[in-house]
DNA sequence: AAGTTCTTCAACCGCTCCTCG
DNA sequence: GCGAGGAGCGGTTGAAGAACT
């Protein structure tokens, strides 16, 4: 014998909601609330809705704190890092972003986000078999073809903004706002990454606009030995996967995913570098 | 212009979790 | 401690519109 169903499904409307319906059940909630019971809710407001159904309009479509439309860098970089770290927990996903639901962020996951790390994937495999500086794991099969091709310069920047190597402080606890890992940046040696013997290194990303919008972040790797000092950077749309995904990540968010343990960024502030300094630095044309 | 395929997302289904008697 | 029933969750579906041929 299966469990009873929690309405009459014989008298029930389903399908899409009427701007008729939403009225009401917006109204009737705004007025009463839900009362406690949201399979008592549709018959107290006079519509012919199983309470689930009454439940899910509200809290997917009607709520007024509800953000539409499309999501941002930073939501993306929020999802990906909490996607790789619990997996499809979808409303505990959706807490960390304000106005966003389960539903929206799963959809969104499985319509759009997912293909972008499997795309990003993608080029990391291609990337790993041409790179022999840095591997994630061996290709069997023969490198094809460069997709970008390092050009070394010399170059003046200012180190505003970008963070001195520094060891991971593995006691730290993570950040509770997962977007507030701009501005951050983590150490070698990492798992995952694979550098060069001897070298030391640090890993930044921030973004450059007002609004920490991770669709016109930067990226960038720093490795040092002594007197040798190497950077790989990527800048705009898009970069920061692609940039990533040249050392094995499938994204940013996979990358920062293991590093919730540095340090605070009052800790990372003393470690700014106040002058500028002038080294070799390494870019893809 | 018409037909087909793809994409998006609201909504449903069925399950587990939680609360209460 | 147990069972019933409601709440909440994640997977899936299908309609509608967009994009492509």
């Amino acid at each position: 014998m299966g469990r009873a169903p929690c309405c009459d499904k014989a008298n029930v409307k389903r399908g899409p909601w009427s701007p008729e319906e939403d009225m009401v059940l917006k109204s009737y909630l705004q007025t009463h609330g839900t009362g406690g019971n949201w399979i008592a809710l549709p018959q107290k407001a006079g519509l012919k809705r199983c309470g689930k159904s009454c439940r899910l309009r509200w809290l997917n479509y009607l709520r007024p704190d509800i953000k539409h439309g499309g999501f941002t860098g930073e939501e993306d970089n929020v999802i990906c890092t909490l996607y790789n770290k619990i997996g499809s927990r979808w409303s505990v996903i959706a807490s960390q972003l304000p106005g966003r639901t389960d539903n929206d962020v799963k959809n969104y996951w499985n319509t759009k986000l997912k293909k972008k790390m499997m795309a990003a994937q993608a080029s990391l495999s291609a990337a790993a078999a041409n790179t022999n500086l840095i591997t994630h794991s061996p290709s069997p099969s023969p490198p094809p073809p460069p997709l970008v091709t390092p050009t070394i310069k010399t170059e003046t920047y200012t180190c505003d903004g970008f963070l001195t190597p520094f060891n991971k402080d593995a006691s730290a606890s993570a950040p509770t706002d997962p977007s507030s890992m701009f501005g951050h940046n983590a150490s070698f040696p990492m798992a995952g990454l694979v550098g060069p013997p001897g070298l030391n290194g640090s890993v930044n990303q921030y973004a450059v606009s007002p609004h920490d919008d991770a669709s016109t972040a930067s990226s960038s790797v720093t490795m040092e030995n002594g007197s040798s000092y190497v950077n790989w950077s990527a800048n705009g749309p898009g970069g920061d996967d692609a940039f990533f995904a040249e050392f094995g990540f499938e994204s940013s968010c996979e990358f920062f995913d293991g590093y919730y343990g540095y340090p605070d960024p009052a800790t990372l502030a003393t470690m700014l570098v106040s002058s500028s300094d002038t080294k070799p630095q390494v870019t893809y044309s």
